[in-house]
DNA sequence: TTCAGACGGAGAGTCATTCTCCGTTTCACG
DNA sequence: CGTGAAACGGAGAATGACTCTCCGTCTGAA
């Protein structure tokens, strides 16, 4: 490591990874190298000089993302509303899948060797997810019969929307509209009655 | 049109639908020809012999797809308790757009001749979604402020999860854990109370 | 002013994919 | 049971896309 970067080499890199984060945001995982290259305004040389190969590339974009989530969910534990706290982290877990179809999965098919830092990272994720997920539930706003380990695929399903569906177009709240009814469904129901369906009235 | 096909030709078409809808289950949309030809036992002549082109053979399988929905719809219109009918078409939904992934977008976005079937398909299947939705809300039992229009979205949302997130994985009854829980976020809250959010109870 | 180091871009090498051609086999009818 | 039209499998041509390298030129920093 260390070496110091000249400014334009080290400004090239940060090209590179933010236009390799649009694109995967637009076109999804299987964007070609070359898109992102020529996005970045770069050349293809340029490119292979700051990363050893397209991996590495996804691998700093997958650090990048899980560490801005990582700070989206230092502050939605720290806020007073467990309620909200727990909206949040799921809704930011949704927009960061959403931009990244896949590359979490793509990394992890590959372990490679520099995969630890990606899954320390991971595990500070997942901890806090079960800090927040579990003060919800014992402040009772959450129901008790989901786990914690649900929560990432709860809030990744909202993010999977498909822009198009039988013709029809999803609009462009459908994310957050999705969003709104997977956290109602994930609301406590009643109060306190925790078990999940509505014992009262059949029709 | 027409011409009667051989019984070994029938069989052969058939065979190729059915293995490219395993195929598509388990690879998604991308999976190659080859791959679907491999998996049906035959060889690439045959295939092309008996479709004109990739696309035909998505085509065909869509139309598969959406008439068995439509059966399923119309099932779920007669069911008596509009809760079990709405729930039942939300499921059908979404195993249906988790086995084939992006199949209708796909052939959404190139619209070439025969598209005209499929197109009516869809109306009659939208219709059914219509129905059935309206006839829910009216009962009661799903909250007034989404609109039909969005309930293959949510259905979508629940089949799109994908299989591994943050290293954690999202085991066998992932899939029916989503949709339970944003069938429970379309449940109308409290009872009759339609409009939203529940009034009764702050924690 | 100097030069190590960075830059862009052309293109080599590789690989997958779709679709065709053709000799062989099979069905179905008289 | 014999015959021919039709279907079959598989080798492979044609195409295209993608990743990564080489090299002559340019530039930041001391």
């Amino acid at each position: 490591m260390a070496r110091e970067l000249r400014s334009d080499a080290r400004r090239s890199a940060e090209l590179v990874v933010a236009a390799a984060r649009t694109a995967i945001a637009e076109h999804g995982l299987a964007v070609s190298t070359n898109e992102i290259v020529k996005r970045a305004g770069v050349g293809p040389g340029t490119f292979y000089r700051r990363f050893p190969s397209r991996h590495a590339l996804l691998e700093a974009v997958l650090l990048e993302v899980v560490g801005e989530l990582l700070e989206q969910a230092r502050s939605a534990a720290q806020d007073p509303d467990p309620w909200a706290g727990f909206a949040g982290l799921v809704s930011a877990l949704a927009v960061a899948q959403s931009e990244n179809k896949g590359l979490a999965d793509a990394l992890a098919a590959e372990p490679e060797e520099g995969g630890d830092e990606v899954s320390s990272a991971f595990g500070s994720l997942r901890d806090h997810v079960r800090v927040i997920t579990e003060r919800a539930q014992e402040a009772g706003v959450v129901r008790a019969d989901v786990t914690w380990r649900d929560v990432p695929f709860f809030a990744g399903a909202a993010a999977g929307m498909s822009p198009r569906c039988l013709g029809l177009d999803a609009g462009v709240s459908g994310r957050e509209r999705v969003v709104a009814v997977v956290l109602a469904g994930l609301r406590a129901p009643g109060r306190g009655a925790l078990p999940g369906e509505s014992p009262r009235d059949q029709r």
